[in-house]
DNA sequence: TGACAGGTACATG
DNA sequence: CATGTACCTGTC
């Protein structure tokens, strides 16, 4: 167990912002976290954040995938003093990091999460890892499931994934496991890639359309610069007669898009 | 009861 | 290129 005093940060915000959906409370103020085939709890306390793991695991992995390296204070400031949405988005989703999430399991939760809610999403995430994840044991000694591999999925039916309840993406799923393992799209190759080309290799799976890719870009290959546009974010947009001021935000813009979705999903009532 | 949930694929003008 | 529609399923 290590304590750090972290800025901008707050994993009660990040488990909320919907951008992964293995990161689950246990209660108020610690959360469980499944990721990089590992498990970690991460508890608020005071103005302090506890992981479960040594100073090394800390430095290692968990310092990158929380994006700790990254000056959140500093996008803030650049947002527009005159600009009462955004500053109020910021201040009240001001914890949220766009976490580093691993490419093939951003692909497919994100893949699900198409006109789907979070608790189902969760539920479907759940089932799959359970069905074709392999097993490990946590620090309690208890066993938790992996994320499954290309592979693993690729093996399954639609038909078996439509009784686990994935609707009408199972389909999806299947031929993007496939697609993935015969390499039609290579994702060892879409890390070095900008975020254009990264995002237009990602079109071409299937069940991943302009939203999902950006999605895939932001959380998982940390293009910040990709900005989703779903239901939420529109609603957000209208506010802006004359055009959101994306010229301003340029290369950092993803970051905005999670504060004022969590702003839109979750206002006053994520503040602290 | 019906609309909605972090959209996409596919068919048309 | 832009618009229209079907699509699983749990929840309010």
């Amino acid at each position: 167990m290590i304590k750090k005093e972290l800025n901008d940060f707050d994993i009660r915000q990040i488990a909320l912002s919907g951008q992964c959906f293995r990161l689950r409370p246990l209660s108020e103020h610690t959360f469980s976290l499944t990721a990089l085939g590992r498990y970690v709890e991460i508890s608020r306390q005071g103005t302090e954040t506890a992981f479960s793991c040594t100073e090394q695991e800390w430095e290692d992995v968990w310092e990158n995938y929380f994006d700790l390296h990254t000056d959140y204070a500093g996008i803030k400031k650049a947002i527009d003093p005159e600009d009462f949405y955004l500053q109020e988005a910021a201040r009240i989703g001001g914890g949220i990091r766009i976490l580093r999430q691993e490419l093939w399991e951003t692909i497919v939760t994100f893949i699900l999460s198409q006109q789907n809610n979070i608790p189902r999403i969760q539920k479907c995430v759940d089932a799959l890892c359970g069905e074709f994840g392999g097993e490990a044991e946590n620090f309690h000694g208890n066993t938790y499931r992996l994320f499954p591999e290309p592979e693993a999925v690729a093996s399954a039916t639609e038909e078996r994934l439509r009784e686990m309840g994935l609707g009408y993406r199972a389909p999806y799923i299947v031929k993007t496991a496939r697609m993935v393992c015969e390499k039609e799209v290579d994702l060892d190759r879409l890390p070095a890639l900008g975020y254009e080309e990264a995002k237009a290799e990602l079109l071409k799976l299937c069940g991943v359309g302009t939203k999902v890719a950006d999605c895939i870009c932001l959380f998982a290959l940390h293009h910040i610069e990709a900005f989703p546009i779903d239901t939420h974010i529109k609603a957000m947009l209208k506010r802006y007669p004359e055009g959101f001021p994306f010229e301003r935000y340029q290369g950092f813009a993803g970051v905005l898009q999670q504060y004022a979705f969590y702003y839109e999903l979750h206002g006053q009532k994520g503040a602290e």
